[in-house]
DNA sequence: AACCCATTAGATACGACTAATTCAAGAGGT
DNA sequence: ACCTCTTGAATTAGTCGTATCTAATGGGTT
């Protein structure tokens, strides 16, 4: 991914922090540095890095005397990215699965509204590109082929947004798609209305309809609610 | 705040990380790690970690034989709080909170919704009592009380979503809150429209309405895009 | 109960060595 | 004369081990 194990301390990072982010730890749990040092079989100097990257994270607390004591889950950064991929790997993927989905839900149609009125001609073209995309494959089990437009189109609505905390959770909605494709449901061939939908989203934002946009949006994030089960009658 | 110059490392992040955030160093500059260890007076060791911590914000980038190079805005993780609150205290303020103000009318609506249906009645009840505070100090430049109650309401709807995504962002938006209060607009009393709509969204809490909770609270997101002149018609 | 001190584990510093990457000079071919 | 590939030197981050400092903790003393 973004960080393939880079250094030492990069390939302790790949193995603690999913492992804290499973929840192997129970929060209040205390490490010390020079036992994962040993456990690692790195430096003292390497491990402190490491701990100062999952400081930053909120996933730990590092103090005197005392060691570092792996903090509530209500406290972790979970919007950043690396710790996205962690839980994603683990075993609460449902549920991470389930809070992304339901922030897509809430961020893309104010997303596809705000594109309706700032994407520029070559997005626009991006975009009819990406919904074409979808529709030649979206029968035959081409499902690969049919992730990478579809990962491409929300992406684009994203950026077109103009609003940078929009766009980068560009690399989230990746995650989600490719998580649904790869691993939950999706066997057969993706559902027939949701591409249609994608087609008249775009169609929407090239023709500046905002509100449309939204709207049609909206009931894209609604569907991929109702597939994991996740009823808001 | 959460992150006060927790040992040396942590004062030269204090120091280092308004800098960057606020580009003073274009994307692309080499900050060599032995320099800045010199200019912050601190051992090669300490300015590794605030390195290491630096780069998992993405704010730069560490390679060999090349140095610290600070990565463009685009890659940056821009959901961090220690990020956020050193942009809000930067140049790019203004910007900053129209970002979080966006970010805030996408989702406040629907965690108001899911608040709706999952809220306990303790919550319902500390909803009421932020509404209530939020009255008691409308009139009278008695501003920060009312900040305080302001704050505590949209604390309560974004954990009462039951998405721990969502409760996340009670730090932003109190953030967003206070920025408005101390520095923006807001030299008289708040607007007795917004100071209704709170209310509404207690009672529509209470009540179970979602849909209500939704739309009112689109409402009161609507009013924070207006101040700020994010027109949306 | 209040105070003091020994213990402990992280915090900082320093120096030596390693390894990767860039850049440039030079060999060889076209 | 020009281009390409190789090679090697310089540079800078990466790693490690040790020594010292500091602050929390817990027990023991008054």
């Amino acid at each position: 991914m973004t960080t393939p194990g880079r250094g030492l301390h990069g390939h302790v990072l790949e193995t603690l922090g999913p492992e804290i982010t499973a929840g192997e730890y129970p929060p209040g749990s205390v490490l010390r540095t020079d036992e994962l040092a040993q456990r690692f079989d790195v430096s003292r100097s390497v491990m402190r890095e490491a701990v100062r990257v999952l400081e930053s994270m909120h996933l730990v607390e590092s103090r005197r005397r005392v060691g570092v004591t792996v903090r509530p889950k209500s406290q972790w950064n979970v919007y950043d990215p690396q710790v996205i991929r962690w839980r994603l790997a683990g075993k609460d993927r449902p549920g991470q699965l389930r809070s992304l989905t339901l922030l897509r839900s809430a961020v893309e149609p104010v997303a596809a509204g705000l594109a309706a009125r700032h994407a520029t001609a070559e997005q626009c073209a991006e975009l009819t590109e990406c919904a074409l995309g979808m529709v030649a494959n979206s029968r035959g089990h081409k499902l690969e082929a049919y992730l990478v437009h579809d990962v491409a189109f929300h992406r684009v609505i994203l950026d077109a947004s103009g609003n940078e905390m929009f766009a980068r959770l560009g690399d989230v909605v990746a995650e989600v798609l490719a998580g649904r494709t790869h691993h939950d449901v999706m066997f057969e061939d993706p559902d027939p209305a949701a591409v249609t939908l994608h087609v008249q989203v775009a169609e929407a934002v090239r023709a500046g309809d905002a509100a449309r946009a939204e709207e049609l949006t909206r009931e894209i994030t609604v569907g991929a609610l109702q597939e994991l089960d996740i009823l808001a009658p």
